[in-house]
DNA sequence: CAATTCTTGAGGTACGTAAATCAAAAATGC
DNA sequence: GCATTTTTGATTTACGTACCTCAAGAATTG
C-alpha cells in the first residue's frame, strides 16, 4: 500500500497538522521540522493522492481558451473541440471559457490576456501571434503565477509554460521531402503560400521547408512565401497570378489556411500536373486530396491538442510534472490512399 | 454544482441507502423504487464522481499484459513502455503484471490467458496471433466478465473489448501510395516481406498495400508476401534471394520486423536504387532512413498504445464509455527529413 | 524573568461515495 | 390477522487529503 499522510506523520515523529503544513507550504513550521517531514516523505516515497486532495479541496480548474474567430475551418474545428471538452468539464473538474478574438489582431489577443483575473483562473491557452504585445501579456500572466499554454502556434520569445502543437519545422521538412520526391528530379520552382510570417507555426514550416528543399532537392527553387492572411480569396489571387506569370512552377506548398482559394485557382490549371501539398484535413482539402488535386495533406489533430492543453494546464496548476511523451502532438500525413 | 447522491435521495424521496443500492445494483429494492431513483438521476443529470467512488472503494485495477518475448526490437520497446506504465501504477491505481510468452506461439498465449483468474484481474491486454485457440481463450475471459484489449495486432473473430493499435489497412495503403509515387511511373515489381500472415496486423497491411498498388499503380506488380516470422536472418535470406533471382524488383515493402536483415541484404545492392518502405522506428531502421537506405518508415507509438490500453481497460472495468477520438492511435510517417 | 511570539499537537469537519449494520416499515403468504 | 419475508431508512465508518480551531509548549525578546 502506498504511504499516506498518517504514515509520514508517524515516520517523522510529528503530528498530522505539521505534515499538512509542510506539504501545503503553510507557515509556522521550523526549518528543522520541515526537513524531518521532507526526509520522511523521501524515505517512504510518499506521493500525494491527487484525486483525494482534489476531492477535499473541492478543486475546479477554471481555464480560459483564447482563439481567433473568422471563417478559417481549422480554427472553427479547434473551437468545436474546445467546446466538446467544455462539455466533459464536470468529469474533469474543469470549467472552460472560450474567448473568440478577431483573427490576425495581436492587440485583441493582448487585451483579452490582460483582462484575465489571475486569481480567478488556473490556466490559459491561446493561439498566439508572435508579436511583442502578446509576448509581454503572456509573460505578465506567468508572473502572476498563471500557467499559459500556446496552442497550434508557439510564442518562442515568451516564458509560456508549454506549447501544445506539432513540430512545425518537421512539418515543413516533411512537405519538402514529399514535394521533392513526388517531383522526381524534374527541375522547376515551388510556390510557397503562407498566412502570415508573424505566426510562428507558418514561419517554422517555411524555414523547415526551405532547409530541406535546398539541401536535398537543388533542382527545385522556391518562390515566395507569399502572405495571404489565411484569406481564401487572397490565396486564389496569389496563386493565379503566380501560375500565370511563372511557367517554371511545378509545385505548391500551402503552409497556411485558405485551401478553398487554392483549389479554385488550381481548377483552371489541371493540365499543369502540379505537385501540391497543403495543411489540415477539412471538408474542402479532403475532397481535393481524393480528387488528386492535392497530393498530400499534413494534418494536426486539434482534439488532441486541446486535450493536451487541458492536461498540461491542470498539471501545472497542481505543480505536477507531466508525461512528456504523452503530450507530443503527432503529425498526420495523408495521401489519397490513407484518408480516414 | 453537480448533484450528489444526497440530492438524488432528496429528489427521489428515498433514503441515501436506497440510492446507493440502486446505483450499485445491490438487491432488495422494489422495481417502483428503482425507477423513482433512476428518474431522479436523469432529472438532475447525476453522474457518479468516479474519483470519490474509487477513493471510497479503495479500487485498484490489476491488469495483465501478455507480450511476445524474443529479439524483436519493437516488442522490447513495447515491453519497456508497459514497464514504464507499471512504474506510474500508484498514481493510476493500477497494478500491472507483464507476462512474456515465446513469440509466434499461439498455444503459449492461450495457456497464459487461461491461467488468468477472472476474479483477481480487472483487465487483460495481449498481442494476439489470429488463431482459433487464442480467439477462444479471449472469448472465455470475456464470458467471465474480464475486459480484454488487443494490442498492436487485432483479433477480429473474437469478442475482444477494444483494439489498441493503428489502422493497419491504412498503413499498408500509405506504404503503397509512397512506394508508388516514389517509383514515379517506372514499371517493375515490389517485393512484400511479412512476418506471418497469421498476425492480423501483417495480413491487413499486406491487403491494404495490394489494394492500392493494383488500383493506382498498375505498372507495379507484387512479389510475395514472403513470410519470415520476423526473423532478421530469414528476412536477409529472402530478400537476397529475391534480388538475385528477380531483376524486375524496384521496391521493397517490409511490413513486419527484422529490418536489420533487410538492411544487410540491401547493403550489397545499393546500386539498384530500390524504393524501400518499412515499419517501426528502431535504432537500425532510423539509421537506414538517415542513410537513404530506406525511403520511408511507418511508425506506431507503442507508448500511446499502452496508455490507451490502460485507459480502455480501466474504463470498461468501471462500465464507463470512453472518448473514442482520444483512443485512435495515429500512424507516423517518417522520411529522412522529419525524423525526430 | 516575564511577556511575547513562534511552533506544534490534538481534534474536528468536510469532500462524494461505498459499504455495512440494525431496526422499522411495508408487503406478502396462509 | 398473524407470521414471515421483503423493502426501506437511519446511521456509521471509511477512503486520503485539506483546512480550521484551540490550546499548550517552546523559543525568543527586552
Amino acid at each position: 500500500m502506498r504511504p499516506t499522510v498518517h504514515d509520514i506523520a508517524a515516520e517523522a515523529g510529528v503530528s498530522l497538522a505539521t505534515v499538512d503544513r509542510v506539504l501545503n507550504g503553510r507557515p509556522g513550521v521550523r526549518r528543522q521540522t520541515v526537513s524531518k517531514v521532507e526526509s520522511a516523505v523521501l524515505r517512504l516515497g510518499y506521493v500525494r493522492d491527487v484525486t483525494a486532495a482534489n476531492l477535499a479541496r473541492r478543486r475546479v480548474y477554471p481555464l480560459v481558451f483564447i482563439v481567433p474567430g473568422g471563417p478559417n475551418s481549422f480554427m472553427q474545428n479547434l473551437t468545436a473541440e474546445i467546446a466538446a471538452a467544455a462539455q466533459r468539464s464536470t468529469a474533469e473538474r474543469t470549467s472552460i471559457r472560450i474567448e473568440t478574438v478577431p483573427p490576425f489582431d495581436p492587440a485583441a489577443i493582448a487585451k483579452a490576456l490582460d483582462a484575465i483575473d489571475p486569481k480567478a483562473v488556473s490556466g490559459v491557452a491561446l493561439v498566439a501571434t508572435d508579436t511583442a504585445d502578446v509576448t509581454e501579456a503572456v509573460d505578465r500572466l506567468i508572473d502572476h503565477g498563471v500557467p499559459v499554454a500556446t496552442l497550434v502556434s508557439d510564442l518562442p520569445g515568451s516564458r509560456r509554460t508549454h506549447f501544445c502543437g506539432i513540430d512545425n519545422i518537421a512539418a515543413g521538412r516533411t512537405a519538402a521531402g514529399l514535394i521533392g520526391r513526388f517531383c522526381s528530379g524534374r527541375p522547376g520552382t515551388v510556390l510557397v503560400v503562407a498566412g502570415s510570417m508573424k505566426l510562428t507555426d507558418h514561419a517554422e514550416r517555411a524555414s523547415g521547408f526551405a532547409a530541406v528543399l535546398e539541401a536535398e532537392f537543388p533542382e527545385l527553387a522556391i518562390a515566395g512565401p507569399v502572405e495571404t492572411n489565411d484569406d481564401a480569396d487572397k490565396v486564389r489571387q496569389s496563386v493565379e497570378k503566380a501560375l500565370a506569370t511563372n511557367p517554371e512552377i511545378v509545385g505548391i506548398y500551402n503552409l497556411g489556411a485558405g485551401n478553398r482559394g487554392l483549389i479554385e485557382a488550381l481548377s483552371k490549371h489541371r493540365d499543369r500536373k502540379l505537385i501540391v501539398v497543403a495543411h489540415e484535413v477539412t471538408q474542402h482539402s479532403r475532397q481535393a486530396l481524393a480528387d488528386g488535386v492535392f497530393d498530400a495533406l499534413i494534418n494536426q489533430d486539434c482534439g488532441h491538442e486541446v486535450r493536451s492543453a487541458i492536461r498540461v494546464l491542470k498539471a501545472r496548476a497542481d505543480g505536477l510534472d507531466l508525461l512528456n511523451a504523452q503530450e507530443r502532438i503527432r503529425i498526420d500525413v495523408f495521401l489519397k490512399d490513407n484518408l480516414p
